[in-house]
RNA sequence: GGAGCGGUGGCAGAGUCCGGUUGAAUGCGCAUCCCUGCUAAGGAUGUGACGGGGGCAACCUCGUCCGUGGGUUCAAAUCCCACCCGCUCCGCCA
């Protein structure tokens, strides 16, 4: 969430840049600017009424213990009248509270100075595009992988439905140990500066609050009612909450982190959208790579090794992509800065978002309560927290089968992946 | 699911029975200084977070915080109630 006293001291700054993002960003503002002024000269009559209670509280104990029990019960009625007025100021400052902060939890981050301007996806920058010649793909790449997958049985969507229902998927053979096999490529490829972490799948609702998947998007999280968890949608929401209020050493940042778990979304607002393939699913697996960092300048530098990273993982599956810089008004509410890899598939001729790397600033952390305190220093700051796809595989493979499909109609695996497959260098039927 | 124990500062850990100058002993860590040819060891001093108000600032001041939320009381880390979480043992189980 936003800081309060960014918005008390500079409220003209944060409307403005809330308002890039278009739509009602800035709904809550005003209303919060309001309630604040309020809470605080409201909160200010009440701590000096505590003041009051506790200093003649203390001179009730002193009279006790000197045995002057008359001049005791004459502080205590009227410690007593005091505590009266305090609890009804009392309680009007909690539910002031209580409003501020659900306002800020559902306000928006603001967006970096660096993202640019815009109103939605068609404003989106695209930065640069690696390995793209719409010319080079042959006729026996312009398959889609769906066909390829019922094909060589190594998809098998239908199956997929009798067991879970739409919009799940289902790996089989080769297609099952090609996944696997990305995987663990991916994770290996990143084990040198990331720590490999395994974490829960299922979570609290404090640890979805810290990312910023709740409250507002409440309906895209898969919840389980009886015992109040919820299957996360994304591996940073576990790993947001790795260090959640906690105090980390400055020298000891930025702390890097990589995990490889399913990922669960409703989908909600997508029903019959991308249905087919592996385009859309409503539990998929992904790598992901999270920073927690001092500072924004520090938090930059991760945010530009992850998507290093990625990019180098695309380069070494042989797959065309693009980097493409969100736009104000495309931005998720959580961050500031995003830049998203979309991969190209021949196939299905589309491109396809396989990563998305963000610099949060310090609004997740905020949430989170994750800070840190420089060595021997004074005081705490919160965190920054950057996080990206090392890849969400799904839509990788389709491009993946769709960009190495062979006149044949085997699939060529790549020479990096071929130590993971048993040194195959195709897949077939069977 | 049953039984027992527990949740206190950056960390470890007293205090809770018997409510009151306890924001909290002590140790570790950390910072500054001293000692020392360097290092190690040693000595001295200091060191919680969050929010409000004041000051150019060092800082001063008020409030909150001992798992969470209620309650009792003039006064709660300490008493009462509910809940959450953790650990150990038993049961069940991949």
């Amino acid at each position: 969430m936003l800081d309060l006293r960014r918005i008390r001291t500079d409220p003209d700054a944060v409307r403005a840049a809330l308002a890039r993002r278009g739509g009602d960003a800035t709904a809550s503002l005003d209303r919060i600017l309001e309630l604040d002024v309020r809470q605080r000269s409201l909160g200010a009559q009440r701590d000096d009424l505590r003041a009051q209670v506790k200093r003649l509280s203390k001179n009730v104990g002193r009279l006790r213990a000197q045995g002057d029990s008359d001049a005791a019960e004459a502080l205590m009625a009227e410690s007593r009248a005091l505590g009266d007025e305090e609890k009804a100021l009392g309680a009007e400052v909690d539910a002031i509270d209580a409003e501020v902060r659900d306002l800020l939890l559902r306000t928006p981050n603001t967006p970096s100075d660096d993202c640019p301007d815009g109103t939605g996806e068609a404003d989106n920058v695209v930065l640069r595009t690696e390995g793209y010649d719409p010319a080079a793909y042959g006729e026996h790449q312009r398959v889609p992988h769906w066909d390829i997958g019922a094909e060589l049985g190594i998809l098998d969507g239908e199956r997929a439905a009798k067991i879970s229902g739409s919009m799940f998927t289902m790996y089989r053979g080769w297609g099952a140990r090609l996944l696997r096999a990305m995987i663990q490529l991916s994770l290996d490829r990143n084990a040198d500066a990331y720590e490999e972490i395994r974490p829960p799948t299922l979570v609290r609702t404090d640890t979805m609050i810290s990312t910023g998947h709740l409250p507002k998007f409440e309906d895209e999280a898969y919840h389980m009612e009886r015992d109040d968890l919820w299957a996360i949608p994304t591996a940073e929401v576990p790993l947001t909450s790795l260090h959640r209020d906690e105090v980390l050493a400055e020298a000891d940042l930025p702390r890097r982190y990589v995990a490889y778990t399913s990922c669960f979304r409703r989908e909600a607002g997508a029903a019959g959208r991308d249905t087919r393939g592996l385009l859309r699913a409503h539990e998929f697996d992904k790598v992901e790579l999270l920073a927690v960092a001092a500072g924004a300048e520090q938090a930059i530098a991760c945010q530009e090794d992850v998507l290093a990273r990625s990019e180098g993982l695309l380069r070494e599956l042989g797959l065309s992509y693009r980097v493409v810089d969100l736009c104000s008004g495309d931005l998720g509410a959580s961050a500031a800065r995003t830049w998203d890899i979309e991969a190209y598939a021949p196939g299905c001729d589309l491109w396809l978002e396989v990563s998305s790397v963000s610099w949060f600033g310090d609004y997740q952390a905020r949430r989170a309560n994750i800070r840190h305190r420089a060595t021997g220093g004074k005081g705490t700051e919160v965190c920054h927290t950057v996080n990206g796809s090392a890849m969400g595989w799904p839509r990788t493979v389709a491009a993946y089968l769709e960009t190495h499909r062979q006149p044949d109609g085997t699939i060529a695996v790549v020479p990096v992946l071929q130590p993971y497959l048993q040194g195959a260098t195709a897949i077939g039927p069977r």
